[in-house]
DNA sequence: AATGAAACTAGTAGCCT
DNA sequence: AGGCTACTAGTTTCATT
């Protein structure tokens, strides 16, 4: 006798994505208002599978989120610093606080735990220099448990895409 | 008598945001798909404004792109690793080069010019380790004139988002 | 699981204040 | 420059194959 499927199982499997759904994504991800009507011209599809398909990706958590991307400059935020950091003591708890902080923080808009000589990675952007310094000095310095800070200067964006399906 | 303003600089004419616009471009970021009755609702100004308010960020380059983000895992680009690279030469036309074939790498979604030991700062994304190890040397240590490279693992990602205005 | 049409909802433009 | 209204276009559902 097959074994039986729970009902929190049916509900998170997994359906492949067929060649469709990554053509799809592929529109999508170049412009997430590019309408269903222009979707299913390109695919050749009617509206109803493109819309279907679109809601069970959403659903399903293949699409995280549609976002707008702003240009940096115009919203005086030129500024990109990559900064690593190692922090004092490595407890449990300790992480849990520093996690906590960098959710607080608007001009970390990323944070990777990484390998190697230090625990994490930031992306910080704001608007200039004197931003920045007042952003470390004030804020990431002051964090319980800082241990060592390395700032790295973005001189230049050579490219930056979010195209993960090609 | 004041000096004429040329045609061109009228064309590029920044106009600077207001609160409103903000408000706007908030809503935005956070959900590219939000719709300008909801958009008018939240910022309490009719459908009219708020239309024309994104067109005009639209036109003047202040909103870059609307962006579907895809969920990392789900479609099996699961490793993500920050890669640093210096090359062997510094003419201007190694730099172009260089940068060609980063464009033309599909794994790299980002690309810096940095600061420091090294010149350029890469975030490479792919499915796994093994096809980490066939993109790092078959294709990047491939590339002309390449000096050091140097992978750093990302673990886990803590933080990411794209709300610079906020 | 896709099509085509119908019903509904949102985007867009003109006119008024 | 913002609001109201009418028109156009897109979304979403349903019957059908």
């Amino acid at each position: 006798m097959p074994k039986a499927i729970k009902k929190e199982e049916v509900a998170t499997l997994e359906i492949p994505l067929d060649s469709k759904d990554l053509e799809i994504l592929k529109l999508l991800q170049e412009n997430a208002r590019i309408t269903i009507k222009e979707i299913s011209g390109k695919i050749h599809l009617s509206t109803t599978p493109v819309h279907e398909r679109i809601k069970r990706m959403e659903e399903s958590g293949v699409i995280k989120q549609y976002a707008t991307l702003v240009n940096h400059e115009k919203v005086k935020k030129g500024l990109m610093v990559i900064c690593y950091v190692s922090l004092k003591q490595h407890s449990k708890n300790a992480g849990v606080k520093f996690i906590k902080t960098i959710h607080e923080l608007n001009e970390v808009v990323e944070c990777f735990s990484i390998s190697g000589e230090f625990d994490f990675m930031l992306k910080v952007i704001c608007k200039d220099m004197n931003e920045y310094y007042d952003f470390h000095v004030n804020k990431l310095s002051q964090i319980e448990n800082m241990g060592h800070l390395q700032s790295i200067f973005v001189m230049g964006v050579i490219k930056q895409t979010h195209q993960l399906v090609y």
